[in-house]
DNA sequence: TCTGCATGAAAAA
DNA sequence: TTTTCCTGCAGAG
């Protein structure tokens, strides 16, 4: 599920296998065939997420850097080498003596200047699993919008990382109706959504999962949290609020999928 | 085995 | 606003 907390898992992971070390690379696809080749048998340098971005340094001079974006559709797979033979559409394999990495389905794959990759942190806003990230440039943008705080919370140039789960279960938290603008919101509740924010994001990089609800808001408030105890309101339309019971709602907004209790949310 | 739906975002219209 | 990328999963049969 690529949302920002499975990215920076990913740049972790793969800077761990990776840094320091020779990789060779190749485009079983075909797709990505020219830049496989630029990559193979360089040194990978620092792995690095930006919202939904991922960095990897290319060569001793890291002039040049991989960007990969997953998309809806994108994943990454690993494991201990020697790699299997490609299956299905291999987008890139990047190989140690040690690991293999395959991409697949990624919605960008390439390979970019530094200034290039500037430019594209210099669209996103700030980063809540970042240590460099500025919550102020969040709170300042979203509040002189008028577009509806959802769409701002899914706006990667108003806040980068947070995908449709994370948002739905944001504004549950904060009690806030998703329609209303970010400039009705105000600073202070916005405020409290960049911690809200930070908070889960953190515990989603943890553990690889996103769970936002409180152990007392669960049908089963012991042991291990379940798949269907994991979210207050994300898919969970036609089922009663944990709190309220109200039937939570959904409705498609700028094309994608929001969920919402009419009475929690106000 | 088949069908529909899903975490995202850029390009096209 | 619609289409595209074209993977993985859950549920139906």
């Amino acid at each position: 599920m690529p949302e920002g907390h499975t990215l920076h898992r990913v740049a972790r992971q793969h800077g761990a296998l990776l840094t320091g070390r020779r990789v060779r690379a190749d485009s079983p696809q075909g797709r990505f065939a020219a830049g496989a080749r630029r990559i193979d048998g360089n040194t990978v340098g620092l792995v690095e997420a930006y919202g939904k971005h991922v960095f990897y340094e290319i060569g001793a001079a890291a002039t040049s850097l991989l960007h990969v974006h997953l998309g809806l559709y994108g994943s990454f797979r690993d494991g201990p080498a020697p790699a299997p033979p490609p299956r299905g559409a291999v987008r890139l394999r990047l190989c140690t003596d040690e690991h293999w990495i395959e991409l697949r389905g990624a919605t960008a794959a390439e390979l970019i200047t530094r200034p290039e990759r500037d430019a594209i942190v210099a669209r996103l806003g700030p980063d809540p699993l970042r240590r460099d990230a500025n919550p102020q440039a969040f709170v300042t943008r979203a509040g002189a919008s008028r577009a509806p705080i959802a769409t701002l919370l899914m706006d990667q140039r108003t806040l980068a990382g947070v995908g449709n789960v994370y948002r739905a279960e944001l504004l549950y938290r904060a009690g806030i109706e998703p329609h209303r603008s970010g400039r009705d919101v105000g600073a202070g509740a916005l405020a409290g959504l960049w911690t809200d924010a930070v908070r889960l994001m953190r515990a989603g990089l943890r553990t690889g999962r996103i769970v936002t609800t409180d152990p007392a808001d669960r049908d089963h408030p012991r042991g291990p949290v379940r798949p269907e105890d994991a979210h207050y309101v994300y898919r969970r339309h036609g089922l009663p609020c944990r709190r309220c019971r109200t039937e939570i709602r959904k409705v498609e907004l700028a094309g994608r999928n929001l969920f919402w209790c009419p009475i929690c949310q106000h």
